[in-house]
DNA sequence: CCATTTTCTGACCGGTCGGCCAAAATTTAA
DNA sequence: TTAAATTTTGGCCGACCGGTCAGAAAATGG
């Protein structure tokens, strides 16, 4: 229990600074090409630090998943409960949506390099480290959410596993398009994303509250 | 111009083999583990022979991609035109829905490969070779079905591109939770997620046809 | 100041990669 | 049958990988 990591000051900067070049060489090089040398090169230190302040490879990439959940989970946390609090209805499946996107614009590099992650990181007998069982728990509470609304009748009745995976899609299809177009307009697609899923999911006749009509002309990449 | 590969009938044969044990090879144990040695083994020939019919791995991989992507499009592509001709609505979105799922279902180890393919090929300078942009051509078709809609008064309002990208990664989603738990229900899967999408898209005030009503009890994974 | 501990360096290890090639095997054609 | 062309083999190359290690350097503390 209570293990005491007792790490010293040294300890934790270096740790620190060693993430935070993973993170910028995944962004930037690619899962497959971001090697401890090229970590060690971009932190300025050499190869063998890495070694000696963590385990492997494997747990300083863990870390950086975690630290980059932890903070997205910080910003969108909050939001989430200020919303449910403020109005009950369905309406936290837009804060949701927005608040993700409102995160993503702010760390771009951080958001990529959890991509790069979660699509090439592979345990040792070749299986995804990180694959949708992994966002299980992230499934099961955007569902509490929809069985919630539906029990309320605010939402039609579907099948709650479909619409969470399809919801968080389409959230990380946004985040993708953005990434290989920068221009794109990462607020508007939020906005039209939040649109397609409260048609999606609000119960017959029940039309949402009048919102002022969005301009749906096409953009240019 | 008019190149004409002249290519041998054991030319074509070797390459056509050594297409599917790239196939084979990359779905079993992924992208990055899918050396040219394994190919080679998994074919049952030297690894001299890989490189004797192909340029380099690029090409070979290249090669699975153009496959797979034309075996699709061939089962998909009739199935869209013969709804369209039947009835001209919004009937097609569920129609491509389906199609895909039913595909993938029969072609599991190739969707596999190919998603190996989308998230770890990279190109010299650690870009991804596939991307977003890759995907433009079916963005643009499944915008022209959107906008047809909207302009029939099938279909409300709303941004095609973000439809168009949300629609497909919902799509892809579908594939990698079926890939996760092969036990999962993927005609279910692609019924409520039609479902989704025909709610997502259809004008206000004008219901779908009556459908069967689903069965939306959850499932266990 | 010096002894001890912590931290860092750069060379090195075994392993895998894509690609290359001389020589052997096989097929084709005269 | 035999000479030429095609195909295949299996070993080899240089490059890079993650990880290790002895020893140098720096920090710590009596």
């Amino acid at each position: 229990m209570g293990e005491q990591p007792e790490r010293s000051f040294i300890e934790k900067a270096r740790r620190a600074q060693i993430v935070d070049a993973a993170v910028e060489t995944i962004a930037a090089r690619g899962f497959a090409k971001a090697s401890l040398a090229q970590i060690a090169e971009r932190a300025g230190i050499s190869k063998g630090v890495i070694s000696y302040h963590f385990a492997g490879k494997d747990e300083l990439i863990e870390l950086v998943v975690e630290q980059v959940y932890e903070r997205i989970g910080a910003f969108v946390g909050p939001r989430m409960e200020e919303q449910k609090e403020r109005e009950g209805g369905g309406g936290w499946l837009r804060v949701y949506i927005q608040s993700v996107a409102e995160y993503m614009a702010g760390h771009r590099v951080q958001l990529t390099a959890l991509g790069e992650i979660f699509g090439n990181f592979r345990k040792g007998d070749g299986a995804p480290r990180y694959d949708v069982v992994t966002s299980e728990s992230l499934y099961v509470a955007l569902e509490e959410g929809f069985r919630e609304g539906q029990e309320r009748g605010d939402f039609r009745p579907f099948d709650v596993r479909t619409m969470a995976v399809s919801l968080q899609s389409g959230i990380d299809a946004m985040f993708a398009y953005w990434s290989a177009y920068p221009e794109h307009d990462l607020a508007a697609h939020a906005r039209e994303l939040a649109d397609l899923f409260e048609h999606a999911t609000r119960a017959e006749g029940r039309p949402a509250e009048a919102r002022p009509t969005a301009d749906h002309r096409p953009r240019e990449h």
